[in-house]
DNA sequence: TGGGGTTAT
DNA sequence: ATAACCC
């Protein structure tokens, strides 16, 4: 299929990039609508990191401390969201139901998706050459208002797309209640950095022709995607600042501070090219849960905390059907001084026939495993000297799918059996 | 600064 | 196992 439209013209992806509003605050506003219409913050820990627009518009902002949004909004309601459970299964529903227009869909986060849309849109575009319509209305905004021309093939696709981004956000409004922005491109950089230019549930489509005013409207390079801190810190002593430093800077010496690949990379990302595809994310590669503490310090503590986690990470497992061969065990260390980013971690296989456990009913798995991750956390600890813990995150990894043969069986069955719908009258 | 995720080395 | 990136 690929190949029948890169023959036909020269290869023009359409992807969207579809970003939900404040999302876990608008997951809390369907669960008790009565904070629809209020100032709501979604309390972790001291941290507010997330609030709906309403206290947005008080004054309340993304990661600011529950102190600094009470100040500011002292009506200001906050619920607890430490509990990712309501937000990973809304976020889960947004996926698939993108998954039923089109099968490349590729998960960021929690709050966003990329979908690579080039085939649906070159099915319409064919449909509308044989019924020689030419009128193609653009839905949404237009980068920098920059107006369509509908003899451009290339133009007319990304219409098509806008299209389609608008039906995206119809669907998930309707289907789930939930509003969201979308940008429609040509590649995954674009599409994600032109979904943010009108905010809340609006869209926007990047005509190929506004791409270096996008590119080239980002104050400072660690607003591109794929730029992080420590890049960001490195180029800076390299005095690149903003984007046209990073253009115009000489690449050999760039590939000799940040290595070829990342150097290619992001030169690349600083004109706007990102060839990268957009990759199925499929069901997760991992589980894990943590707790942040001002301080955990003894092993009987640390068994506790353990303790704590895995009943809720053993019931997603369960649920999800794949059975894990690998356990980590994450911590941080206090550490007054690089207060943050000193995480160590030890993994090990998960023994054979504890992994047979994992899909049976309540057998005692949660035993062995807390002496398993005990073990791990030896490793990492001298218990017989002080330590101070700030956090404990557990971590399954390396799922694999039941052997085919046990996929038969009646407990198979009954384990994903949706419970029945309706009322039952 | 939370509580998650991914890929590359 | 860590380091980088993303939200």
């Amino acid at each position: 299929h690929s190949k029948s439209v890169s023959a036909r013209s020269a290869a023009c992806r359409v992807i969207v990039h579809v970003d939900l509003d404040c999302f876990y605050a608008q997951v809390e506003m369907i669960r008790n609508p009565e904070l629809r219409d209020k100032p709501l913050g979604v309390q972790q820990k001291s941290i507010v990191v997330t609030s709906n627009y309403e206290a947005r518009k008080l004054g309340v902002k993304k990661l600011m401390s529950v102190k600094d949004a009470k100040e500011k909004c002292p009506q200001l309601i906050l619920v607890n969201g430490e509990d990712l459970t309501p937000y990973r299964e809304t976020s889960y529903k947004v996926t698939e139901l993108l998954g039923e227009f089109c099968p490349l869909v590729e998960r960021l986060g929690f709050d966003e998706n990329f979908v690579d849309i080039t085939e649906i849109v070159e099915k319409r575009l064919k449909q509308l050459q044989q019924s020689g319509c030419s009128r193609v209305c653009v839905s949404g905004h237009v980068y920098n208002n920059r107006a369509i021309n509908l003899h451009d093939t290339t133009h007319v696709r990304l219409v098509i797309g806008s299209q389609i981004a608008e039906e995206f956000r119809e669907a998930i409004y309707a289907r789930l209640g939930l509003t969201g922005c979308a940008g429609v491109a040509s590649n995954k950089l674009l599409s994600k950095l032109v979904s943010g230019t009108f905010k809340p549930n609006q869209q926007t489509v990047l005509l190929p022709e506004s791409c270096q005013d996008l590119i080239r409207s980002l104050d400072h390079i660690q607003k591109v995607p794929g730029i992080g801190y420590k890049t960001a810190k490195r180029l800076e002593t390299l005095g690149v600042r903003n984007v046209c430093d990073l253009q115009a800077f000489p690449s050999a010496i760039l590939e000799k501070e940040l290595g070829v690949s990342v150097a290619q990379r992001i030169q690349k990302l600083s004109y706007g090219e990102d060839d990268s595809p957009v990759t199925p994310s499929g069901p997760p590669q991992s589980f894990s849960d943590e707790d942040s503490f001002k301080k955990c310090s003894s092993e009987a503590e640390v068994k506790e905390k353990i303790e704590e986690l895995l009943p809720n990470l053993l019931d997603r497992i369960y649920k999800d059907g794949r059975q894990p061969h690998t356990v980590r065990l994450t911590i941080r260390q206090f550490s007054s001084t690089d207060k943050w980013f000193n995480r160590e971690s030890r993994q090990c296989p998960i023994p054979p026939h504890l992994i047979q456990k994992f899909g049976k009913e309540s057998s005692n798995v949660i035993a062995p495993l807390v002496d398993i991750l005990m073990k791990l956390f030896r490793k990492m600890i001298d218990v017989d000297l002080p330590f101070h813990l700030t956090l404990l995150s557990v971590c399954f990894s390396n799922l694999k799918d039941l052997p085919s043969s046990k996929k038969g069986s009646i407990g198979f069955y009954l384990k994903h059996m949706s419970p029945p719908s309706g009322s039952g009258k």
